[in-house]
DNA sequence: TGCGTGATTGAACAAGCGTTTAACGTAGGT
DNA sequence: ACCTACGTTAAACGCTTGTTCAATCACGCA
């Protein structure tokens, strides 16, 4: 995992693969205990637990920008993370990212952020070359496409994600891709309303559907 | 909401609202100072802080299945929710479901399942009705769109949802349901991409990548 | 060699947690 | 009037948490 294999590195990694695989609960004597040493020291090394997770954070959003997402967001968002997630040695990284989307803070906003960001200009480079159709208001999507797929694969992450083992988590999030890839495709392509001039059927239809049984 | 105002139920309520307004990590003694009695009483009637949290669960679940949701998940799911907050004695319960998808558990997957439940049926009757498009592959399509809207809302709750007013949370809501409906009937009216290449692409490559496992 | 500085440990601490226990008060039944 | 059962409280217990502290270890430098 490079980093030199210097004390508070080695700390740091623990604690980004224990905090991504119990969340953020968990003590810092795991933490310690997983890189081999004493709680004493984690703190001696950080200061405190938050400043720990700041710490965590910094290194995830310095491998992110790393990356340089050339992993678009295909608008499934998934795919970004999966690839990432397929390089055996990130899947810490992803976990640890999934679990700041689900306890919120800044890490979570500034990965939104980042997605929407690359979104925005994935979109625009396909409306330009004539793939993508053009929006009312495109920032206005992004920012929802952003926000639907990034949300989804958290709470798939959040209902059926909870996996201890690192592989068993690439091999979920795979499956997870392409399980949704179809109709999000499907979407996509064809949308889900037959046409226009249905939008205002649709508006009205909404306020009542037809009141059948179950 | 009412339930005679017996010790255990005006309990039980406090908890959901505690739960909801704080999450799970919120303390027996919080709870009990609320609904103005001991820690003690807490335990003495639900056996444990687990037991009361399950408590919580089945009178949220009933609730859920009283009201019926004539709110339909209208591919936003957003406006299941939304409807809910706005009666107002409904957001703690709102907010508590939110907690729930937040920490994942059993109420959550029951929560998916019913919002897959009707979105499948009110699809289906969209596409008897001839407004919504045929999919390929419909519980497919019905899960992506739960999954996704349900998401999104999640997302946006615990990245800007932390208000501690119930008002304030009904009325921020409001806005999320208002700033995603365009861009989502948008997408659901025109679509994403402007023809099926990109699907059929996907359609011919996906049936047999590297052949791994499951 | 000796000194000193930083890494590291193990123990201790205070606070919070869920839970247990003993006691008290009060109402109802016989 | 006694006894019982139950609602309720306050205190204590055991555990875990993050954090602090003194002591030990190792190594670079004079």
């Amino acid at each position: 995992m490079a980093a030199s294999d210097g004390t508070t590195e080695r700390i740091r990694d623990a604690a980004i693969a224990r905090f991504g695989r119990d969340g953020f609960g968990a003590g810092l004597r795991a933490v310690a205990a997983d890189a081999g040493v004493t709680a004493g020291l984690v703190v001696h090394h950080f200061g405190s637990k938050e400043r720990l997770r700041q710490a965590c954070d910094e290194h995830v959003l310095a491998v992110m920008r790393e990356q340089k997402t050339k992993a678009l967001t295909d608008g499934t968002a998934g795919m970004l993370m999966a690839q990432l997630a397929e390089v055996e040695q990130y899947a810490p990284i992803v976990l640890y990212l999934l679990r700041s989307l689900q306890a919120g803070g800044e890490l979570a906003v500034a990965l939104i952020e980042q997605m929407t960001a690359d979104a925005e200009e994935y979109l625009a480079a396909g409306e330009a070359a004539g793939v993508v159709r053009p929006s009312k208001d495109p920032a206005a999507r992004t920012r929802y496409l952003a926000y639907q797929s990034a949300g989804g694969m958290l709470l798939w992450f959040t209902l059926h994600g909870s996996t201890a083992d690192d592989d068993a988590f690439a091999a979920s999030f795979r499956r997870y891709v392409e399980e949704i890839a179809p109709p999000a495709l499907e979407l996509f392509t064809q949308g889900l309303l037959v046409d226009r001039s249905m939008l205002d059927d649709f508006l009205m239809y909404v306020p009542d559907p037809p009141a059948d049984e179950r």
